[in-house]
DNA sequence: GTCTATACCGTGATAGAC
DNA sequence: GTCTATCACGGTATAGAC
């Protein structure tokens, strides 16, 4: 059941209804996302996602089969997600706008709470039997993105990842947190960000996701 | 007792040699840093980080005082090897070299066994009480030498951050596994790295810290 | 300075009812 | 489709000897 510790990663839309196998997935995954983004991995436990998700851990593991599995499946869908949401920002979009449109939609997917903080756990697990190869296999989905449907050249590319690495862990470090309160961390978020730091703080929630 | 299962991260000297506190927290801080590296904060155990080092579990939570204090000496001896070395390669430097001096310092950084992973790792835990201050703290010095020490403005200063958490993002998936053998690894790690590439090739262990 | 023995607890997974 | 009960394991930390 849904109570107690963790209240703000709780996501359950209606947590007593009874739902199809797939919408309980859904949701679960949406859950993962939160959890696994701010615990890692192996911080992370099933109980946790299966509270914030509303139902009972064992039914996490019976549904993906393992918490490894549920790993998998949480990438699978950060991965989709992200893919989707940078297919989206091309669309009508000229050789003259398309890098400020994708850098746009990866900042938007911020509000999507866990996603860039689960991918970067997913990326720091290279040395992992299973997942590791997953994490490869991602990564270069990207990068073909990069590549083939924006049609960026190799430069280019690596600055796009770069700039995205920057921004994942700018996150992941929770900067936003100490933003206008610490002065050393107001001035090197605003000097690395110049221009999109007034979107960033309107899109990420701040304060939430606490330990 | 150092023996068995993890082979290749035993960073032993003399295993049963008896020696002063200080020697011997030195080696334990080596061991942490390629076990963290490799599993993560949650995922490292103190009795891997003993092993590796040529001790007992036990001791090496009476040595630090528990496994939390024992990162946050990981991450501050990880960030002054770090700095240390931007500051030697700066020595004798002009404006014009620098930049290559620092970054060449950081690739060579690559030969100390999951040091850029423990701190990635540490970068991804913002959100825990007493680990993320640490880190913020850490990233925020390691911005204020590229600003203070090295007086690069602030659009290089992002671009310096930016390609770190690029190749730190790459270590730790260990693109560096498959270099060769997975062709389009092998085409991505290429046109991300066009200089650096062989250096790195030559610095990094490959196929050790196996999970 | 360093070990062995061990207490204690959190977590993933299974069994089985409804 | 979903829960409760429960088990087995592994991991941190403590006690105390040498």
């Amino acid at each position: 059941m849904s109570s107690g510790s963790t209240p703000d990663l709780d996501i359950a839309v209606d947590p007593g209804r009874r739902m199809s196998s797939d919408e309980r997935r859904q949701q679960i995954l949406v859950a993962a996302l939160a959890v696994f983004g701010t615990r890692g991995y192996d911080g992370a436990t099933t109980d946790e996602v299966a509270r914030a998700a509303g139902v009972s851990q064992p039914y996490v593991v019976r549904l993906f089969g393992s918490k490894e599995n549920l790993f998998l499946a949480t990438i699978e869908e950060a991965l989709a997600r992200l893919l989707t949401a940078f297919r989206e920002a091309t669309v009508d979009a000229d050789a003259e706008t398309i890098g400020k449109r994708v850098g746009q939609a990866y900042v938007d997917l911020l509000s999507v709470r866990g996603l860039h903080q689960t991918l970067a756990n997913a990326y720091l697990m290279g040395s992992h039997p299973v997942i590791g190869p997953a994490a490869r296999r991602g990564f270069a989905a990207v990068w073909r993105f990069f590549r083939d449907d924006m049609g960026l050249d190799a430069d280019r590319a690596r600055e796009f990842l770069a700039e995205g690495m920057l921004i994942s862990t700018m996150i992941g470090l929770r900067l936003v947190d100490d933003y206008g309160s610490d002065p050393e961390i107001t001035e090197l978020f605003r000097s690395c960000f110049p221009t999109d730091l007034p979107h960033i703080l309107d899109v990420v929630p701040r304060g939430t996701d606490r330990w």
